[in-house]
DNA sequence: TAGATTGTTAATCGATTAACAATC
DNA sequence: TAGATTGTTAATCGATTAACAATC
């Protein structure tokens, strides 16, 4: 059994992988930490902690291989997987996520969305088909569903969630503004907007008060 | 002048003011740091100590007064402050923002929207215009505009960003998939979505590689 | 008053940084 | 080989938790 990865560690990862993209596109096919430090913000020694979780992906009196720790980095977050996913909720958030092909692009792949508002039924985002919500347990089945992206409101959020674990989801991305209780077993991203809209207000204030 | 607060301590509040709402809503108006300890998830000490931060807001033998912590941390947030805030970028996640009314509640006042795509420019999102980006620079000067939520494509996003600190914006809520650079004085709160993606496929690629 | 619970100090834990031997 | 830079251990720093006197 590997030790266990600290989430300040796994929080850094896609940092990584997104500025070692940009690297890849400039043409910069190798870097020492001391390098990386300077553009990502990082101390040098950070980096090579974090990377050393993971493997010696350097090597001495040389530094990294761009590509080659791009693509490990990339195997670590399990991107390239092809995650079968659906969003729940079908309303201004839950249509933008539809919408931004960078997540199928990061392997995530959206194929229907589902909503309670009989209005939004039977309507499509792009290619996909807006369901009803009563049908989601049937289709996670038997479409091997393994992703939810929930942007319903708050008050049917863990409901939603209690039903999409019974039918067998492994993981939720989830925009409520509310913490969802589940099973151990299954894995919960939150993006919780409002709570990211208040810190910006608190350091505004923080900052207007300072002087 | 008074001691630096953690950003731990800041990332925190936001939960707190979220739970402390609940709970008015519920009708309860006491609670001790052991019982919101229970449905919050912190440990009763953090509680303590985080709330210590910003003033002696409990009574011993009695705990805290729930709908004065709630206005506390509110002013503390400032929350009520009512900045005047734009849009940048008109796409999918521009529009889903504009239309999100929470923000509005939560102080943000939006203006308008700014975008580059001239089949936009002129449109209305609910009674929001969308204007030319080109137009940027005065209408900041001239309707006070204090923050500006970044929702445009990454590649120009930096330049938006040196644009909107010029103009005298104090803070920016930034959607675009990058690290602006922008003088100390400007407060950026980032929301990188397809960083949390990243996390959620880690944490699903480990569950499944661990049995 | 007695019980409850805070505010706050001290102890612990974990994460970050520094240092340096190993080695490319 | 000499210089550069990693991987890794040790030191430091900061955040969390525990403990308890103060006090409502």
């Amino acid at each position: 059994m590997s030790k266990q990865i600290s989430m300040a560690v796994i929080r850094r990862l896609p940092k990584y992988y997104r500025y070692l993209r940009d690297l890849l596109d400039r043409d910069i096919y190798r870097i020492s930490s001391k390098e990386l430090s300077e553009i990502i913000g990082f101390t040098a020694s950070q980096i090579r902690q974090d990377l050393n979780n993971f493997g010696g992906f350097g090597q001495q009196g040389y530094g990294y291989n761009v590509e080659e720790l791009y693509n490990e980095i990339g195997k670590i977050l399990g991107i390239d997987k092809g995650y079968n996913t659906v969003i729940v909720g079908a309303g201004n958030l839950g249509q933008a996520i539809a919408n931004y092909s960078g997540f199928q692009k990061s392997g995530f792949e959206i194929k229907a969305l589902f909503e309670a508002n009989p209005r939004l039924i039977g309507l499509k985002i792009r290619d996909l088909e807006i369901f009803d919500i009563e049908d989601i347990e049937d289709y996670i089945k038997e479409n091997d569903i393994e992703i939810a992206v929930i942007c319903t409101p708050k008050e049917s959020a863990q409901d939603i969630a209690d039903r999409l674990s019974k039918s067998g989801i492994s993981g939720i991305w989830n925009f409520a503004p509310v913490d969802l209780n589940l099973p151990e077993n299954l894995v919960v991203e939150n993006v919780h907007l409002t709570e990211s809209l208040y810190t910006l207000s608190y350091l505004l204030n923080e900052k207007n008060s300072q002087k």
